[in-house]
DNA sequence: CCGGCTCAATAATACGTATAGAGCACACTA
DNA sequence: TAGTGTGCTCTATACGTATTATTGAGCCGG
């Protein structure tokens, strides 16, 4: 087939009869184009219809300019089952406002090969876009420096600091719903606490703990346990039935969890607590603090609370063109999550 | 914040006391790097490390053509909850096999608002992609018959003709699978059959309705009842009852219904049984031609066969990188769809 | 008739990279 | 010594767009 050359703005121009300058203020001088006559204005469109002419948005972008793209980049792997539930939704938050605001959306999977990382083969990919979402919990610290240092405009969903840097980002208030459960579950009567917690020190990981000592302090409740469970869960479960032991010896009637962003911890602790002839919330109360709980009929309906994970990606959209409008200093927004009943916790035994 | 721009090959020419195109040579000149000498290389690569050079994709794929970027264009909105159940596995397959290739995946919904068109602002926005994989059941076929003109690659999922074309596509063996169902439920010893379709005349629509009535064929039955089902859905209960009521009048026992994307037409028929007080399948037996039927715990499992979306959208991809690599002649993949027993189909009353 | 003004369109240039071809130094051959 | 390689580096240019400065035309008032 026809396996020409697309057609550029020089072929525009020549077409139309007028310079390649007065066809790049025609497609893309948004407000600058009121300089060019109407007749001119209409000449170029035709033409550019007429030879079905697109925008190279390698040239554009080489030049500084917009290209009508954002760009999702996730440090961890979105569509992967695991994890699926919990991250599509910002993908339909994300997809939907950049769609509405008349952009277009570039999902930067291509560097999803290996360790996730925006430089890993020394180039920078995202730049293609006009700014990026950026979503994951193990981050890498130093391409997000470098990507602040070259000043590409993007937005993180969920907080994340920087030494020594301001960057954007939309995040749930980890800390006051985990003290909010606090509250609740000592307001049931709890005395004796314990928080499962990943062994990561991302901000997500950090915001809930610092939470649950606030919520903890406030109570009036001496220091209580924390645990971590390694990412690598092989032996998870043997942990976890561990811990459940040594939980009961100390006399712990309320349990609650930093669940990542899958629920396999939640899963082996069911499994785990059913083993050892435990029933939840009766002998002991759960509460979950975040992570994707479909709660799908058969399961159970865990005390939790919830993000609104697409108003945050939808939120994070907007963000990211308020910047690329305007660039002067971070922008952050922390929203509120909504608890959830649920039938994982009582009152203690 | 260091607003610096990022270094360049010139930076780091300078740097290094070498010529621009010798860094270049030695940053990217895979094999035409031999030529450069051992010390001068290292001494760029040296350079280039102290000066955290990255390669500007943008200028790279200026000068190459490529943009490792394929675009996905759906004529239906792809990720509205109702039809999210059907398109999903398709763009989790594209996205992984695009992400398996290296390259990154442009989401097409800036296109979205108000109909959708690829054409719809005159220019095609889909060219910023290499290529570009199609989707949905509603398509305009002008704006197909354009983009083939211009010679831009594309592959649709699911089966489409245009007059005069010769496009790429990979599509479900409709007609086989509908004609298996239809032998399947004459084999039970059903007789007296209904077909219940759409009302477009779409190639999904109209080779389910081939392999319908080449079932009925060899089976050696007569003519059976075509019914239509208007896409404007708000008096469909009231068009099922109608049309129920005329089944059973008729000695129907058992009816294949073509559900579009979504399963309300599904949905619909199952209240209206009930309603009438019929037990599906001893009443009545109803196999499904296709859509996502998620049959979630708790939900019918239905008599169906199913299409490997995940792995046509897969197909898809591999089929436009071999286009761009190649672009003689359409390419074409027809993919067998997966019977599923169920518990809607039995004996005839 | 000229200076000052506005409106339209253009010429020129920069962005960062890849590559073809030129140039140069040196060694080897006839 | 002239001729022919060979090995390495450089010069020059092209890719397609956005933008700045400039030109030119037309008009008005003095």
């Amino acid at each position: 087939m026809s396996q020409r050359r697309r057609p550029t703005q020089v072929d525009i121009a020549h077409a139309a009869g007028v310079s390649q300058a007065t066809v790049s203020l025609v497609i893309s001088g948004g407000h600058a184009s009121g300089q060019v006559a109407e007749h001119t204005r209409a000449a170029v469109l035709d033409a550019a219809t007429k030879l079905g002419y697109t925008v190279n948005t390698a040239a554009r972008s080489l030049k500084g300019g917009r290209n009508k793209m954002l760009g999702l980049y996730a440090f961890e792997p979105v569509f992967p089952v695991d994890q699926r539930d919990f991250y599509f939704p910002f993908l339909l938050g994300v997809e939907g406002a950049t769609a509405d605001f008349g952009y277009d959306l570039l999902l930067f999977s291509s560097v999803s090969s290996g360790e996730r990382r925006i430089y890993s083969d020394g180039i920078n990919r995202l730049k293609v876009a006009d700014g990026c979402v950026l979503l994951g919990r193990h981050i890498d610290r130093s391409d997000l420096a470098d990507l602040v240092n070259e000043g590409f405009p993007f937005v993180f969903i969920g907080r994340r600091e920087l030494p020594g840097v301001e960057l954007s980002y939309v995040a749930p208030d980890y800390v006051g719903a985990t003290r909010d459960m606090v509250v609740r579950l000592t307001d049931l009567g709890h005395r004796r606490l314990a928080y499962l917690r990943p062994a990561d020190q991302q901000e997500p990981t950090r915001d809930r703990e610092a939470g649950f000592r606030a919520g903890v302090d406030e109570a009036g409740l001496p220091e209580q346990a924390v645990h971590e469970m390694p990412d690598d869960a092989s032996d998870a479960e043997a942990r976890l039935a561990a811990l459940l032991e040594r939980w009961l010896a100390d006399g712990v009637t309320a349990v609650l969890i930093d669940p990542l962003e899958d629920d396999r911890t939640i899963a082996a602790l069911e499994r785990v607590a059913a083993e050892a002839g435990l029933r939840i919330p009766e002998d002991l109360s759960v509460a979950v603090l975040g992570g994707p709980m479909p709660s799908g009929p058969g399961g159970r309906d865990w005390t939790r609370f919830t993000l609104p994970r697409e108003e945050m990606g939808r939120a994070a959209v907007a963000l990211l063109l308020e910047i690329l409008d305007d660039d002067t200093g971070p922008r952050r927004l922390s929203v509120a999550c909504t608890a959830v009943d649920g039938d994982s916790v009582g009152r203690p035994r």
